[in-house]
Formats: structure tokens, sequence, C-alpha cells
DNA sequence: AATAAAAATTAGATATGTCTAAAATAAGTT
DNA sequence: AACTTATTTTAGACATATCTAATTTTTATT
């Protein structure tokens, strides 16, 4: 078992690893600066942590150069972020939390457990391939949908996407959808999200502006770009 | 904000003080022998902490005799008490684990600190008033309701229950409940639970035995005795 | 290539929460 | 009331996780 501090530590890495730098692409291993600033520690605190992990074998170490995940470490890594956005998932979709204050509490939540506990959450929520904010969720094996979809409901102004299924497929559903001109493949871009009720007002790509019930975004599923 | 020990000592105090002992009444104060054996950990180490939840306000220690909450500490005994309720009842109730199995898992629930899940929780349960094993949860003012009603549903073999209330009201089931004699007020034992089903097997105090599906049962609000 | 700057590590200090063993106090017994 | 037993507290040790300051190593710059 390990600490909660352990665990975040453990992400840290996992997150770093997989952030794209400058030049294009990932880095090959992290560095004890940028997890001290990700955890608000010291540098010199993630060394000695980075050594206990390692001598526990979740992690490779090469002083002076950086860190990489094992197999075993990338495992458990996967399965902190998996947790992290189930919660978020249920937060914001049962809860009816906002998508932007479930951060700090799933970051709490993510430390339960309970294999048994996460796998409930994730049949109870429908098996989600994306959290609230579209990042990816980790299967219970730990696999990862590339696709990236979200909700249209959860786009804010300004974001450009492209319709990529429609998630209740009703017959009134497509029909309305079908007379506003939109199907799979249709690129939008979202001008502005009125807190009042959730309506959004969007303009397609090839046509003019128009005002879209939450109910309807609702059961959009869209992708990026 | 305390650390986990902290609230977990805080718990301990609570929960000893409302335990009525072999006189029949509740203790005045809580012992450390007593704390200890409850958080699996040794009666100088109980010292030392009730000495700094002293410090900060959430109980009274009087040397050699013991502690009693303060209106501070009973307060935050009271959500953690809460959280640890509410999670129960959303385990089984909604993710379908057994009433034996929360345990452990809402041990560490209940340290996730948000007013605000707290209480959204809450409502997304439908306020409910008492958790899987038939304990009060106290609302979010702190206040504990007394009646001790819980599901039929949750019950095992061998109680003896009378029906209190039936949660879903509809025509079907109140039809079915009187065309076997079921109705508020109505004693009844329950025979044996049949896990592959969920049904169970009922005995009313005047009257012959006969089965119950889990459709029904779960409806069926009983209090003990 | 020499030097300056950045980053990582080590060494030693501090705070926390736990423990064991010994001393102090309270409660029970003859 | 004196003695025995149980409980509580104190004192000192230890493991964990953190920090600052100093040292080592790597990277960047002239």
């Amino acid at each position: 078992m390990l600490t909660r501090s352990e665990e975040d530590h453990l992400k840290a890495v996992h997150a770093l690893l997989q952030t794209i730098g400058a030049d294009g692409k990932a880095a090959k291993a992290a560095g004890t600066k940028d997890i001290a600033e990700r955890l608000r520690t010291k540098a010199s605190s993630v060394t000695d942590m980075l050594k206990k992990l390692a001598a526990k074998g979740y992690l490779k170490h090469e002083p002076y150069y950086g860190v990489k995940l094992t197999a075993k470490g990338e495992t458990l890594a996967l399965q902190l972020v998996r947790r992290h956005r189930l919660w978020e998932t249920f937060l914001v979709e049962r809860l009816g939390f906002g998508w932007d204050e479930v951060h700090e509490v799933a970051e709490q939540m993510e430390h339960v457990a309970s294999d048994k506990l996460t796998d409930r959450l994730d049949d109870y929520l429908g098996n989600p391939g994306f959290d609230p904010h579209g990042d990816p969720i980790p299967d219970r094996k730990g696999k990862i949908r590339t696709k990236r979809t979200q909700r249209l409901s959860l786009c804010k102004g300004g974001e450009a996407v492209r319709i990529a299924a429609v998630s209740d497929t009703t017959d009134g559903l497509l029909r309305l959808l079908d007379s506003k001109g939109l199907r799979i493949g249709t690129q939008l871009t979202v001008l502005e999200v009125h807190a009042f009720d959730g309506s959004m007002d969007i303009k397609p790509k090839n046509g003019a502006a128009f005002s879209l019930s939450k109910d309807v975004s609702h059961h959009l599923q869209v992708e990026r770009g």
C-alpha cells in the first residue's frame, strides 16, 4: 500500500511524461524540479521520495538525469488517473457540479483504494470514455480510448468542434438536428453559453448562427478541431 | 483542517460517548484505553492526540479521568458520521454493494472534506434518514432523526419488523400489498433472504408465510421490533 | 575549453505520529 | 486502611515526510 504522498508523486511523474514539450514531443524522463513545482514542494524532498519509489519498483531513477515509470508504476498511475476522471464524471453528471470545480474534490477521492468501488462506479456511469474535460478515462485494464469526444453541452464559448456522434438516438432529436442542418461531421463554433439555462449559440461552418437548448447539446458528442 | 488521524480520534471519542454501557447509560467521558482499542493503537499515543485536540478546542481533557467533546468537536464528529453514512447509503443503494462490505470503503470516503459534495450527495440520495444498517444520518445541521426505519429489502433473515411506510406509492404496488394482507403497522418476521434474486420469505404475525420479490421489499420501509 | 547558470543531490534540522518502558494516579479487594 | 491491579501519563526512541543550506553534476554561454 502506498501513502497518499507516494501516490501523488507517481501521478506527477506520469503526468509530466504525458506532457508534450516545446519541441513537440513528450519527455523521456521527468526531473525533480518539475515534479516539485507540480506538487508544491521542493526538489530535495522529491529526490527522497523518488528513491523510495524506485526501491519499491515503481520507477527507474537515474541520478542527475530523471525518472521513468516501470510497468508496475505505469499501471498504478493509470489506476489513479482512472479514479480521478471517473469521480470527476460522477460529480458533474450526477451531482451537478460545474466542470471547473471538481478537480480538488476528485484529487481527494482518487486516493480511496478499492477496485470494486472503481469498477462499480465505472458501470454506474455507463463506462464513459471521457471525463467532463474531454480527457480519456482508462478502462479497468488501463487501456485508454483514443477518440476524444465530449458532450457539446460541456463546451465553452470560442471552441471549434466537429459533431462525432449523437448519444441518445431519439427520432425527435434526429429530426430536429436534421432540420437545423446538423449531422455527423458538421463543423461548428460555439459562440456563447448562457449560464441561465445552459443554452448555447453556435455557428455551423457553412451557415448562419442560431441557438441550441441544453437538452439538445447534451446529446451531441463532439471532437475538437 | 484536521489530519486523518485527528478525525479518527474525534470520531472514536464520539462513538464511545454514544455507546451504552453495562449499567444501561452512556458514559460521561471516554478513556484512552478504549479509544486506543478502537483505533488499533496504544493508550499513550491516544493521550498525545487528545492533548493536541484539546489544545485546538475540539474536546476537554481531564487527566486520568477522560475526555468529552466540546460543541465544536461534537459538530465535527457529526459531520464525519454524516459523511460516513451517506457514502454507505450510496454504495449500497446505487452501486449495489452488500450492506456488510461498505464500512471499510466508507471509512476512507468520510475523510473527503467538501460541504458542497456532502450536501449534494445527500440530495442525490433523496435525503435519507437512515443508512443501510438502520443507523440515523445527521442532516446538514447535525440533527438526527429519531425514527429508525429502513428498507425491508435490506433486512436479514431472523429480523422481526413492523411496516412503517411505503416509499414508492404506485397503485399497482399498493394493490399487491393489500392482496397479501400487508399494510402500515403489520408486524412480520423475515425468514430467509435468497442471495440469488434478492427475494425474501416473510411471515406476517397473523398469517402464513410467503415470498416477496426484491422489487416489492425494496419499497417497504420498516422499523425494528 | 573555461566559466557561468541551472538542476539534482546530500546532509542535517524540524514536525508529526507512533511506539516501549517506566512512573503516576485511580479503582478494586481483602 | 493497606495492598494489588488497572489505567493513564510521561519520557525518550524511532520512522516518515518535509524543509534549508551546501555540494555535486549537468547544461548553456561566451
